[in-house]
DNA sequence: GCAAATACACGCGTTTTTGCACGAAGGTCG
DNA sequence: CGACCTTCGTGCAAAAACGCGTGTATTTGC
């Protein structure tokens, strides 16, 4: 008569996963024992919720519900464990933080360095990726967002304003300057494939010469003299074998902020990261602006 | 870093029952089991949830947190039961029912009998109580109520309405017949102390003799010879050795209902039951009148 | 058309969890 | 003040859950 918990659970990632070694992985647990609680919560409510097929485990309608409801009972967990974060007054464990690739290798990493010298019993975790993780699930505890604002329901602090410029291989740019009608070849990010807008018309001739999915490879190209780059100023500042051009004059761009649940933004861990990391920013925020 | 939802629920119900041996009756473990789970989901969670002492285990403000979560989880679990009932299309295994104990002694019997008849897959379940069961935490699947509206947000469908009159033994209504003006013994219901209103002015004495909690009690103390009760037509008419008296004429009394929540409603064994129920109501309904 | 990959089912040995019996500590009542 | 009741903690054996290896069916790719 009574239901375990985790079987619902197990029913939700079979759901999800369809396979039961999909399920199983992402429960850290043998694929043969997610079939196992499967048939275990079948006959416990009795209700057949999969049909078994050589592709997997295809969710009967019955299974869904299942599903619909684990997933409010997962929802209810992440709000417990984010609550349970916000109100732990300890300064040790684990800390989760994610930013940006290159804005950790060409700026934050002294922040890191000096909060783990003045907590070292705080475990700092970095999930260095471009992708916005989900807070409220909890994947990171804080994250450093370049944006216009902190988004969603999350609490922000704006760290830094910034502004962009363009930038060059220091051949590139004796030859621009030494001859500002020649034809000057952009490298674009693919998100925004023209050539950028206020480009000063001292340099008339501007085209794009290629595109990249990438930040860290266009920085590559323009080292290696393949064109032009617009990027944040610190960063085009901060990356050896790139100069300033003055072909894109600085322009306003999005601001750096810290953003963090509300439910999280309170806990001492993350107050002490704050501090360390508001700190630094003021110390160097002259790198961000022209 | 993961932690078992039915830990959760541990600490759940032993936020509820504040003992280890109260949690595990509750979840039907033993409390050694509840000991470690506890211990385990401290750890995991990194927060103390309780403070141990001799009488039992006080809840922190933590394991208030965990608790009110898990509580929503809790919701979720029994929304999920109720749902997956309604959409069950099987006319086997479990049905609970819940009545009243003296209308199912004196007049529903026979649809049980009929019921189980007509439907031996179906395990019928009785919870013959006049206490109002959560239909919502699915203590029963429907309830005959005896009430002037299906109430919370139940579906529901009348059966019968109903009056009520004044009983007593043969010698007593003889001697009632016999001496209308002399002075006539009531025994009443608790909750409502006082001679019933609306009596015929022939019978002018009347006073409380006995106050009851218990209705059985009652009608087994009107048999004795002790006083006149007022209770249900259907109950006066169906107790031996109790005959109507015409000091109280017979009042519009609250009606009898079957509800349900509306989950459950549309399952195909409550339909089954409410249509052996419907057939025998209209072909006994005279009883319940004048 | 055949081989590789993917996914499930089943049986066996191991690990983990659980229940039970016993003992200690604190509170209650005569 | 002492017997009794309730409650929690611990050690041990049984039971349940689990992971692994093997076998089979179906799909995918060449």
């Amino acid at each position: 008569m009574n239901i375990a918990w985790d079987d619902l659970r197990t029913v939700l990632m079979l759901v999800r996963h369809q396979t039961l070694a999909g399920a199983g992985a992402a429960l850290s647990i043998n694929y043969t024992t997610v079939a196992r609680r499967i048939r275990r919560v079948e006959t416990g409510l009795g209700h057949l919720l999969f049909e078994r097929s050589a592709d997997g485990y295809r969710p009967t309608e019955a299974a869904r519900i299942v599903a619909s409801h684990a997933e409010n009972m997962e929802t209810s967990e992440f709000d417990l464990r984010r609550k349970l974060q916000g109100i732990n007054p300890e300064l040790s464990g684990c800390l989760t933080i994610t930013a940006p690739q290159l804005l950790i290798s060409h700026f934050l990493a002294p922040v890191l360095d000096q909060f783990d010298r003045a907590f070292p019993q705080i475990e700092l975790r970095i999930l260095a990726t471009n992708d916005i993780l989900d807070l409220t699930r909890l994947e990171a505890d804080l994250a450093i967002r370049i944006s216009r604002n902190p988004g969603d329901m999350l609490k922000g602090l704006r760290l830094l304003k910034q502004e962009n410029a363009s930038f060059a291989a220091p051949g590139m740019a004796a030859q621009i300057q030494s001859d500002p009608k020649a034809m000057i070849d952009w490298i674009v990010y693919d998100a925004i494939p023209n050539v950028p807008q206020g480009i000063d018309p001292t340099y008339p001739n501007n085209r794009v010469r290629f595109r990249f999915d990438d930040m860290v490879a266009m920085l590559g190209a323009a080292q290696a003299g393949l064109g032009v780059v617009r990027v944040p100023m610190f960063l085009g500042r901060a990356v050896a074998g790139l100069v300033e051009v003055p072909v894109l004059p600085p322009q306003p761009y999005s601001d750096v902020w810290v953003v963090g649940h509300p439910d999280v933004w309170p806990s001492e861990k993350a107050r002490a990261f704050r501090e360390v990391l508001i700190a630094y920013c003021k110390q160097h925020r002259a790198n961000f602006t022209s």
